[in-house]
DNA sequence: GCCGTTTTCGGCCCGACTGTTTTCAGTCG
C-alpha cells in the first residue's frame, strides 16, 4: 500500500460498510464514506498531519480526526474492530455482489446463517433464496449471475493497485545488497487492462538475501502468505489476493529474462520460431548457438534486450506491443509506430471539481494539472440531467465566470470551460444549443438506459456524434471492470458517425473503466476516428490516472497524431469548431449548412 | 458524523429501475 490514506481510507470504507450492515445511521455511515473518499483523494500524506491538518480535509470532523490518529498511534481503530466481531467478514464480501446490497445481504446472514459469497452461491443454486420475503427467482438469478461477475474480477487486479504493489516491491528489492537490476515485467509492463498476477524480476550474483527481503515485506508479513519459497522462485499471495512471483537471474542473463518474463505467450513463441530457423535457440537464459551440445553452448546475446531482439535481426519492439498481433512483422519492415507517450500529452479535456461530484475545488484541480506542464485543460462538471449531481445553469455560469477570472493564474495554460453532458435514451443533451454554444467543449457521456436495445444504443450514440456541440464521447462503452460488462452497439457504426462528424472518442484513463479498450481503439483508429486520452479525475490524485489510458492506446498502436490532446492548441482549436468544419465539408457536397 | 451568509439543530444527492409487491423496498449512479 502506497499511501496511508489509501490505508486509511480502505478501513474509513469499511468502517461505513459495517454500520450499514449493521443497521445504524444511514447518514452516520455516509459520512465515514465521504470522508473515506476525502482522505484517499487528499493530496498531502497524512502521516504528516496534524490535528488540525486533519480537520482540514472537508468532511473530516473531530470523530474521524480521531480514529485516524488512533489508527496511526496504535495501527488499529477500536470502534471497527469492536464491529468486525459482529459480522462475519464474508457479509460485508457478499455486498461486492452486483444487485446484492447490505439490506439483502444482512437479510441472508440473519435469516439463512449465510456469510460468505461461497455459501450463498450454494444456497441460491439450490433454489433457497427465493422463498424469503423481498426475494424472488428474478433475484436468486441476479445474485448467481452476480457471483460469476464477481468471481471473474477477484482474479484480476486493476492497474493502480498493481502499479502501487509493483512499485513497492522493486523499490524495495532494488536497494538489497548485491542487487543489480530490478523491474517488474508480465502483462503490468505490457499495460493490460488488468492483471492476473504480478512478475517482479531481480538481477543478482546471489539469489538468498533478495529472496529473504521479498518474504519479509509488510505486503507478506501483514496477513500475506508465501506460496514457495526456492533459490530462483518465490511466489507471495498479499492479504488482498494478488499472487506476486519474484524471479532472481544471473546479471548476465538480464535482458533474455525480462525478454522471457515479460511475454507475452504468443509474442515469445514468434521469437523462438525465428531463432529455430536461424539455428538458434532461444530462452530466459539467453540465445544461443544451437549446434553446439548443452555443455559447451555458444551464448550469442542475454544481457540486454536490444541486444536479444538485435541478434535476431529485430529492432527492440516496445512491450505494449508485445501480443503477435502484427509487431514482428511490422519490426521486419521497419515500420513499428512511434508509440504516443504520457509526455506527449498537452492537456486533460474531462475531469470534475466540487461543484458535482469531485473532491478537489476547481483551484486544486488546476494548480494540480498547472504542476505537470499542461497547455490547456478543460474543466467538465456533470450536466443537470444526472439529477443527483444538483447542476444548475446558475451553478455553471458562476464556474465558467470564475474559470475566466483565473485566466493567466496558471502561467501560459490555457482554461476552458466544459461540461460532461449526459446522452438520453433518445440521443439528446442536457441543454438547448443556445446554452451550450457558451462552453469552449462538451464530452458527453451515457450514463443510465445501460439495457436499451443495441439499435435504440447506437441511434442515440449516432445522435450525440451529430451533435455539433458535442467534441468528445466519453467512456463510450460504460463498462467498470469487473462490476459491469459495456453496453451492446454498432460500435463500428458509431466509430463511423464519429469519423464523419469530427467527434472525438475518449480513451478514459480511470483503471476502474479504460473504456474504450485497445481493440476498441484500434478500431475506432482504422476507421480514422481521433482519440481524447482524459483522466475523468474527481481528485487531484486521480490527474495521474492518463499513464494508464497511454497504456491502452500504446497496446492500440496510436501514435501522437491521432490523440487530440497532444495537439498544440490552435490545431486543437479548429477540431473543436465543428460547425466550421462541417459547414466547410458541405459546402464542398453542396448540401446546406447548419 | 458533518456542517452552516437560510441552520449550532436539523438536515444530509434525487430519481429511475427492478423485482417484489398490490403500494413498496432495495440498489444504483
Amino acid at each position: 500500500m502506497a499511501r496511508l490514506n489509501d490505508e486509511v481510507a480502505a478501513l474509513l470504507d469499511e468502517y461505513a460498510d459495517l454500520l450499514t450492515l449493521t443497521g445504524g445511521d444511514a447518514f452516520r455511515a455516509r459520512a465515514y464514506t465521504k470522508a473515506a473518499r476525502a482522505i484517499a483523494g487528499h493530496g498531502a500524506d497524512l502521516a504528516g498531519l496534524d490535528g488540525k491538518g486533519l480537520r482540514e480535509i472537508p468532511g473530516v470532523g473531530k470523530s474521524v480526526a480521531e480514529k485516524v490518529d488512533e489508527f496511526r498511534r496504535t495501527g488499529a481503530i477500536q470502534a471497527l474492530t469492536a464491529l468486525r466481531a459482529q459480522i462475519p467478514p464474508g457479509v460485508r464480501e457478499m455486498t461486492a455482489v452486483p444487485g446484492l446490497g447490505p439490506r439483502k445481504a444482512l437479510t441472508l446472514h440473519r435469516e439463512l446463517g449465510i456469510s460468505t459469497p461461497a455459501e450463498l452461491r450454494k444456497a441460491a443454486e439450490a433454489g433457497r433464496l427465493h422463498d424469503l420475503p423481498g426475494f424472488g427467482g428474478r433475484t436468486e438469478q441476479n445474485i448467481l449471475h452476480g457471483l460469476d461477475l464477481l468471481q471473474q474480477s477477484s482474479e484480476r487486479t486493476t492497474l493502480d493497485v498493481a502499479f502501487d504493489v509493483a512499485d513497492e516491491i522493486v523499490a524495495a528489492l532494488a536497494k538489497v545488497r548485491g542487487c543489480r537490476d530490478c523491474a517488474y515485467a508480465g502483462s503490468l509492463r505490457r499495460f493490460r487492462e488488468t492483471v492476473g498476477d504480478l512478475d517482479i524480476l531481480a538481477a543478482a550474483e546471489e539469489s538468498g538475501p533478495l529472496m529473504d527481503a521479498f518474504v519479509a515485506l509488510p505486503l507478506v508479513t501483514d496477513g500475506g502468505e508465501v506460496i514457495v519459497s526456492g533459490p530462483t522462485k518465490t511466489s507471495i499471495r498479499t492479504a488482498r489476493g494478488l499472487q506476486v512471483d519474484l524471479r532472481v537471474v544471473p546479471p548476465d542473463a538480464w535482458g533474455a529474462a525480462l525478454l522471457y518474463f515479460t511475454g507475452s505467450k504468443a509474442h515469445n513463441i514468434r521469437l523462438r520460431t525465428m531463432a529455430v530457423k536461424a539455428g538458434l535457440k532461444l530462452s530466459e537464459y539467453g540465445l544461443f548457438d544451437a549446434s553446439t551440445d548443452a555443455a559447451t553452448e555458444e551464448r550469442i546475446a542475454s544481457a540486454t534486450e536490444d541486444e536479444v531482439y538485435a541478434a535476431l535481426g529485430l529492432p527492440w519492439i516496445p512491450p505494449p506491443l508485445r501480443e503477435d498481433r502484427g509487431e514482428i512483422e511490422a519490426a521486419l519492415e521497419d515500420r513499428l509506430p512511434t508509440l504516443v507517450t504520457v509526455d506527449d500529452l498537452r492537456g486533460d479535456l474531462h475531469l470534475h471539481t466540487d461543484l458535482t461530484d469531485g473532491i478537489a475545488t476547481l483551484e486544486e484541480m488546476l494548480a494540480t494539472c498547472h504542476a505537470r506542464h499542461y497547455s490547456y485543460v478543460a474543466v467538465t462538471d456533470h450536466a443537470p440531467d444526472l439529477v443527483m449531481q444538483r447542476m444548475t445553469d446558475e451553478k455553471m455560469l458562476a464556474q465558467r465566470e470564475r474559470l475566466r477570472e483565473l485566466a493567466g493564474r496558471y502561467g501560459r495554460m490555457r482554461l476552458l470551460h466544459g461540461t460532461e453532458l449526459n446522452i438520453g435514451p433518445d440521443g439528446g443533451v442536457d441543454w438547448p444549443a443556445e446554452f451550450l454554444d457558451g462552453f469552449d467543449l462538451c464530452v458527453a457521456s451515457i450514463h443510465s438506459h445501460f439495457g436499451a436495445s443495441r439499435d435504440a444504443q447506437t441511434r442515440r450514440l449516432i445522435r450525440a456524434c451529430e451533435n455539433p456541440h458535442v467534441n468528445i464521447i466519453g467512456h463510450l462503452t460504460t463498462r467498470r471492470l469487473g462490476r459491469r460488462g459495456g453496453i451492446d452497439a454498432d460500435l463500428d457504426a458509431v466509430f463511423a458517425a464519429c469519423a464523419r462528424t469530427g467527434t472525438a472518442l475518449e480513451i478514459n484513463a480511470s483503471p476502474q473503466r479504460l473504456d474504450v479498450n485497445d481493440e476498441l481503439i484500434r478500431r475506432a483508429h482504422q476507421a480514422g476516428v481521433h482519440f481524447s486520452i482524459d483522466s475523468d479525475a474527481h481528485s487531484t490524485v486521480q490527474l495521474d490516472n492518463p499513464r494508464y489510458g497511454v497504456g491502452q492506446a500504446q497496446r492500440a498502436w496510436l501514435t501522437p497524431d491521432a490523440v487530440i490532446n497532444t495537439w498544440p492548441w490552435q490545431r486543437l482549436k479548429r477540431f473543436l469548431d465543428k460547425d466550421a468544419k462541417n459547414a466547410k465539408g458541405s459546402e464542398k457536397a453542396g448540401s446546406k449548412p447548419k
